[in-house]
DNA sequence: TGTTTCACATTTTTT
DNA sequence: ATGTGAAACA
């Protein structure tokens, strides 16, 4: 915000205190300045004091930052306003439950209390963990809901159920449903059925089948119903259309014993997480909104004389309820802006602000069933807009635009013209338009990105404002790199390394799936005694090929360089030096590198890690993707990278919009399936369990919901307002970059796309570490070798991608081999004692960890691949093979069966004349599952896929 | 030629 | 679970 001074629409905003006020802020428009000066130009009338006003921001940060700015115009100092109200709806409600909140379950028939001493859990992992112990127990207890657990496929689904119905109001209290909670449950026939006539239109004058009969194409695909479900063909018609008794034969549904099971678990795990003394951020607001409903007097006590809400397109259903329910007077002003709503994920409901006088009314009306709760007129609604934009050129908000009618997949349909209706138009400020705005595709999508960077630093034609308002050639601090997801932001970090390119990741992010943790863990497991393990990672991120790599590990010729530094390595005394003296060495420095050193340095120094509890805390930590906090701090001159959804409210200079790629961005389908359990279609089952059909116990899908769930249209909505929120970071340049692959955005733009080849001359690789060691590989002697795996992650941890089910770490490799070997070792955790078990069941020659090859001819040529057994039984006429793991997921099973066939071959070659078994052997719950080994033939077709 | 079916490759965001 | 393009079908 440049101008010191009010334009005339913050001015009139500024000014009309008194009243219901509905602003329509867009991006870059100071929208914090105004609503800081009119907090103080309402706090400068006599009469009302700071305590009097109530301030909500969605993060602890803008409270803080509005906190100061009001400070700084108004007749308060920061400590007359360090205990007003400027917070978050969450610490709000902490606050008020804190003082006055002791007995406020009771309202639920919840004997527990809440005490000062209640904790807040915010770690989604820790919460998860906790509610399992509660299942468990829960489970222990009611064997009548037998078949609804048996239907559950994560325990984590019912916790998001439970987390949603409390964002949205839905309370269970004893023996029913809080207020009027029940309602949402049942869904709405009506609202149903429009939704389903909709997409059962004919199109192209009733040529072509609908919308819904062509996604119903794949009903029963990948699912086993019961023997009663409709066959596809029922379900489909033979029309154009699908037949309209479709609509009642899948919405009605008996959905009494499912409430019932989801207010028993609900009430109970209120009820757990009361007498284990904590709350998450949704139970927090749910008796906040309790104890404002029921206690008549300690609301009109609370109550606000005004009320601001920030961001207000972030809020949830629950908070605007709070919100009303904390006013005492209808001088609430909301403030924010729905093309900027990405927070659904987290609740936030759009509609709140896109439909407010409607809601505003409901709500009132629904909070007044019994009692006058909401006491003031909530009409009528003043609208006011800001539409002066302080941060970009005019070019950059024109395209911004752009973005929200843009087509996420190449035929979807979208009303672009309705959209557009929708959309405030901005102003920009400056007069000043020299915006370049590009896009570039390349197959080096990352290089490209590189290229592109050090083309723009330093250059005059990208000039951008300095602080001074002059304009300057542009350096690295100015540019910042955006994108959807995380993983694509961490790659490109990487590569920027590689090239000594200054960049850093800002905001949460997995810092133990980065090259820098993982070169930790290659030297650490150099010097344990997992060296080949290690080797790999340390000598692919030293540019290495696979074969390279492999013949140095089998002749042991490892770089005498490598090898000095390994011995400079065992004279460091702690971890933590470790990894500092990997990081000097490779020359990883800045905020990455120091959350990997913090966090190895603080696991350490809480506990005492052996090296090998430390590599299996790393290899745990790459597998779980937890992630954690990366801040570059302010003064580094680096270029920025985040994701979108980290971004909001900050600016750049120059914006690079990365990874414009199919699949990657927008998310595949969209953020609309998420409605699946509630409005309009009510809370559903997903899969069914039966004792009937076929006299087998099964758990099945229901074909009910699976139609309900296609009758949804597509929502990408929330995708596009991502990408307008990139867009609209930038103030003075705008690039999008995309790959082999590029998106259907990136399409839709009214932008040029240039295909380039990145010219990387401009960057010295003198740091590359290949270079600095030299090792003589002789060509490979016969076939070229594959793996069935990308040899790299295979060395860092097979679980790697969810749901693939988990490899050892290594320690219980090393624990079967020795002990296979006769050394004296002694299991100490329970999947090493489940190993070891296992060997001691056999009789015979065993021999543990042993390489596996099998040649075969594919296109002519001849390949290898392999892998390593883990252990291998051999008596006088049958050969086992046993590969070792943890749990076993579905998607794992395809996978499992294909490295066991490569084995299996193997084996079978040395050993014609024994019969030989694969199996996996679960050391969880200590059983073994014989594998049906794939054919050559077979296993030829998947090394075609793989190359 | 336009429409329907089939096969195949992908698959988050975090206060 | 969904979008995409090629094959099959009318």
């Amino acid at each position: 915000m440049s101008g010191v001074d009010p334009n005339p629409e913050q001015r009139e905003l500024i000014e009309a205190i008194d009243g219901l006020y509905l602003v329509d802020a867009g991006a870059g428009t100071g929208k914090t300045f105004t609503v800081t000066r009119r907090y103080a130009n309402i706090v400068a009338q006599d009469g009302v004091d700071p305590e009097d006003v109530l301030l909500v921001t969605f993060t602890n940060n803008a409270a803080e930052e509005m906190r100061e700015r009001i400070v700084r115009h108004s007749e308060y100092g920061m400590r007359e306003l360090a205990n007003a109200p400027i917070q978050t709806f969450h610490s709000l409600s902490h606050d008020l439950l804190d003082e006055y909140g002791h007995d406020a379950p009771t309202s639920l028939g919840i004997d527990e209390t809440i005490t000062g001493s209640t904790r807040i859990i915010e770690d989604n992992i820790i919460e998860q963990a906790l509610f399992r112990e509660f299942l468990g127990q829960f489970i222990d207890n009611h064997p009548r809901f037998e078949e609804f657990f048996t239907a559950l496929s994560e325990t984590s689904e019912l916790l998001d159920l439970i987390k949603e119905l409390s964002a949205k109001g839905v309370f269970p209290t004893a023996d029913g449903w809080y207020r009027d909670g029940e309602s949402h449950l049942d869904g709405d026939f009506e609202a149903f059925e429009t939704l389903f006539t909709d997409r059962n239109e004919s199109r192209n004058g009733g040529s072509k089948q609908s919308k819904l009969r062509k996604k119903l194409y794949q009903y029963g695909e990948d699912k086993t119903y019961l023997p009663e479900a409709p066959t596809k063909w029922d379900i489909r018609g033979d029309g154009k259309q699908v037949p309209t008794d479709l609509a009642e034969r899948v919405f009605e549904e008996d959905r009494t014993a499912l409430k019932r099971f989801v207010h028993d678990v609900y009430h109970a795990y209120l009820e757990f997480a009361l007498r284990r003394n904590y709350l998450n951020f949704g139970f927090l607001q749910l008796f906040a909104f309790v104890l404002l409903c029921e206690d008549h007097a300690l609301r009109e006590r609370l109550e606000y004389e005004y009320v601001m809400v920030d961001e207000f397109q972030d809020s949830s259903e629950i908070q605007f309820k709070l919100t009303l329910l904390l006013a005492g007077t209808n001088n609430i002003c909301v403030v924010g802006d729905w093309k900027q709503s990405i927070y659904s994920f987290q609740y936030a409901d759009v509609d709140n602000i896109r439909e407010f006088d409607d809601r505003i009314g409901q709500f009132t009306a629904e909070l007044n069933q019994d009692t006058d709760r909401v006491t003031f007129p909530t009409t009528p609604v003043n609208d006011k807009q800001l539409t002066r934009n302080y941060r970009s050129t005019q070019s950059i908000l024109d395209f911004s635009t752009h973005a929200l009618t843009a087509r996420a997949t190449k035929n979807e349909s979208l009303d672009a013209e309705a959209i557009s209706e929708q959309i405030t138009p901005l102003t920009a400020d400056t007069d000043r338009d020299d915006s370049y705005i590009e896009a570039l595709t390349s197959e080096d999508e990352h290089e490209a990105i590189l290229a592109k960077i050090d083309a723009i630093v330093d250059n005059d034609a990208y000039a951008v404002e300095g602080d001074d308002g002059t304009y300057r050639a542009p350096e690295y601090g100015d540019i910042a790199v955006l994108t959807r997801t995380r993983d694509f932001g961490r790659d490109l970090l990487d590569t920027a390394s590689d090239f000594g390119l200054p960049m850093a990741y800002e905001g949460g992010i997995e810092v133990f799936r980065t090259d820098a943790a993982k070169l930790v863990l290659g030297w650490l497991r150099i010097l344990e005694r997992d060296a080949e393990r290690g080797w790999v990672l340390v000598l692919e991120e030293a540019g290495y090929t696979i074969d390279e790599v492999k013949a140095i590990i089998e002749r042991e010729a490892y770089p005498d360089e490598m090898v000095a530094f390994r011995e400079d390595l065992r004279d460091l005394e702690t971890f933590g030096g470790v990894a500092r003296r990997v990081f000097e060495q490779y020359g990883r420095s800045g905020p990455t590198a120091d959350v990997v050193l913090d966090t190895i340095q603080s696991v350490h120094g809480t506990t005492t890690f052996t090296r090998g509890e430390l590599i299996r805390f790393i290899e745990e930590a790459i597998a779980d993707g937890g992630t954690h906090d990366v801040d570059a701090g302010a003064g580094t001159n680096a270029v920025t990278v985040q994701t979108i959804h980290a971004t909001k409210g900050l600016e750049y200079p120059i914006v690079i919009l990365a990874n414009m790629n199919a699949n990657k961005f927008p998310s595949s389908g969209g953020n609309g399936s998420d409605i699946a359990y509630t409005d309009p279609i009510g809370l559903r089952q997903r899969k069914v369990y039966s004792v009937e059909a076929h006299g087998v116990p099964h758990v099945y899908d229901s074909w009910k919901t699976d139609v309900l769930n296609r009758c949804l249209p597509q929502n990408y909505e929330e995708e596009r307002r991502l990408l307008y929120v990139a867009v609209t970071r930038a103030e003075s340049h705008l690039v999008l970059t995309g790959g082999a692959d590029p998106n259907s955005f990136l399409d839709a733009l009214p932008v040029a796309v240039e295909d380039v080849d990145p010219d990387l001359s401009a960057f010295n690789p003198e740091d590359d570490e290949h270079s600095t060691y030299t090792v003589d590989i002789p060509e490979p002697d016969g076939p070229t070798s594959y793996s069935p795996h990308t040899f790299i992650d295979d060395a860092v941890f097979e679980g790697n991608t969810g749901g693939r089910g988990m490899e050892f770490g290594s320690d219980v490799h090393e624990f079967a081999e020795r002990y296979v070997l006769g050394e004296a070792v002694e299991p100490n955790n329970p999947d090493k004692e489940h190993v070891k078990a296992l060997l001691d069941s056999l009789d015979g020659e065993t021999r543990a960890e042993i390489d596996a090859f099998l040649p075969l001819t594919v296109d002519g040529e001849e390949v290898t691949i392999g892998g390593i057994i883990d252990l291998l039984h051999v008596t006088a006429d049958r050969v086992e093979i046993i590969d070792y793991k943890t749990d076993l997921t579905t998607h794992a099973e395809d996978e499992y069966r294909k490295q066991l066939s490569i084995y299996y071959h193997v084996v079978a070659d040395q050993y014609p004349d024994r019969s030989i078994t694969a199996s996996i052997f679960y050391t969880d719950d200590s059983t073994r599952y014989n594998i049906d080994p794939l054919d050559k033939g077979a296993l030829r077709e998947l090394v075609l896929q793989s190359v």
